[in-house]
Order: C-alpha cells, then structure tokens, then sequence
DNA sequence: ACTACCTTGACACATCCGTGGTAAGGTTTG
DNA sequence: CAAACCTTACCACGGATGTGTCAAGGTAGT
C-alpha cells in the first residue's frame, strides 16, 4: 500500500511536519517506520491527521482531550473511577435526554457538577 | 443541612482554599451561595472534592481532563465525533488509490489507537 | 466594636503545551 | 556525488494551568 513521507503526510492533512512528530510524541498518530527510519503515514493515519484536525477546529478540543479519551480506554479502572466520580455528582445518566439536560441546567445551583 | 464556607470545606477536603475558589471557577465543584454571596459547601461537595483529589493522586488525572469528561456528556454529537475518530470508523481520503481501499477493508475491524 | 472570618482582584511563578526554528548527521534518488 | 529529503536533539517563546500570597473591603459572632 501507498505510504507518505512526513512532508508528503503534512501536505496532504494541513499540519507541519514539525506538528505530525509532536503527535507522534504524544502517541496520538504513530506511523510504521521504514528500514531506515522514515515515518510512513498510510491512509488510515491520513485520516487520523484529519479527523484531529477537524476536532480542534469544530469543538476546540485540545489534544490533551483527545489523549485523555484514549487512556479511559486503555484503563478500564480508571473509566470506572472518572464514572463512579460523574455519577456521584448527580449528572443526568449516559444517554439522558435533552429534557433532562436542561432539568439539570435549571437546577444547577443545587447540583455540584457544572461545565 | 449543614453547610461549610471555603476554609471549612478546605480542612475537611485536603485542598487550600484558594484551589477551592480556582476548581469554582473551572466549574469544576460549584457550591451554594450565601446571601452575602459566602460560598457553601454541603457533605455532597465535600464528597466530589475528595473524589477529584483522588483522582489526581491515583491516576495523575488532570482537572482538563475531567472537566472534558463532563463536556462530553453534554455535547453528544461531540462525543459521537470523537468516538467515531477512536475506532477510526472513517474512509480513506479524496483520492485515494484501489490498494488504499483494499488495505483499508482489511485493516477496518481492528483498532488502531485502542484496545 | 473587635476579631476572624469571607469576598474579589491582582501579581507572581513554575511548569507544561503547542509550535517554530536550527543544527548535525543519515538516506534516497537522479 | 549532490540535492533534497529524512532523522533526533536541542533552544525559544507565547499562552494556559495550577498554586501561593497579598490588598482592600464586606460580614458574623462574641
């Protein structure tokens, strides 16, 4: 399959070169290397790259987010810790309607939770 | 109920109150006001408070994090994007070649970034 | 009224994050 | 071999986080 230089990647998803190895750095897109060395982005990294990006740019997510997201996945105890936390801070239940989004909003001063 | 101000709620929780008034102001763990505008922390914020400081003892949790956590129980479609980036649920770019397909069909049910 | 709280606001500071640059050296390709 | 890439390793820098402290003024309880 067709793979990209780190100059080629960044031509093709609007980061900088300097940018596609800081992400790396952070784990959130690793490429294959080659023999020598060369990161190698395929498509699918492509396609990362812009997915991030488009995050950022959408819903000013940061990438410390992003990477926070992947360690709830990677570590089921602390999933649960974060849940149990959310939970006892009465936020309406995953899935929670509209409605009782704003029920809670309403009720905030009563609640702990805010963000 | 019985309720604590700042230096109260501080000596009972482990945390000053100048962090206190900052988690208040990241919207973090809101308390009650008093009508001369005291701040009035209940069992159940002293509870959430203790949680968070757990949570950044044990698993080096910063507050971004769970701040963002919260966000995304409440921006759905915020959570659906980024949960679509995770699994890495999308296409190969504009222009992709017949092998970028092929390659991406054979790799589509594995997870990329997370187990 | 006095003391001990509370309030907001500001200044300060270490540390990180995101980002660019540059230097010294290896690889690929024409 | 020479140009044009690539690699890692640094320095730099503005902005944000997390935290303390201090000042000027309001409130509460004795």
């Amino acid at each position: 399959m067709q793979t990209y230089t780190v100059s080629q990647a960044a031509e093709r998803t609007g980061w900088s070169p300097r940018m596609l190895r800081y992400l790396e750095s952070t784990g959130l897109v690793v490429p294959e290397r080659s023999a020598a060395g060369y990161r190698r982005y395929g498509s699918q990294e492509l396609e990362l790259l812009r997915g991030l990006a488009e995050l950022r740019r959408r819903y000013e997510v940061e990438l410390d987010d992003v990477a926070f997201v992947v360690r709830l996945r990677r570590e089921p105890e602390l999933r649960a810790a974060v849940e149990s936390w959310l939970t006892g801070a009465t936020v309406p239940a995953e899935g929670a309607s509209e409605a009782d989004w704003i029920e809670w909003e309403q009720r905030k001063h009563e609640r702990l939770l805010v963000a």
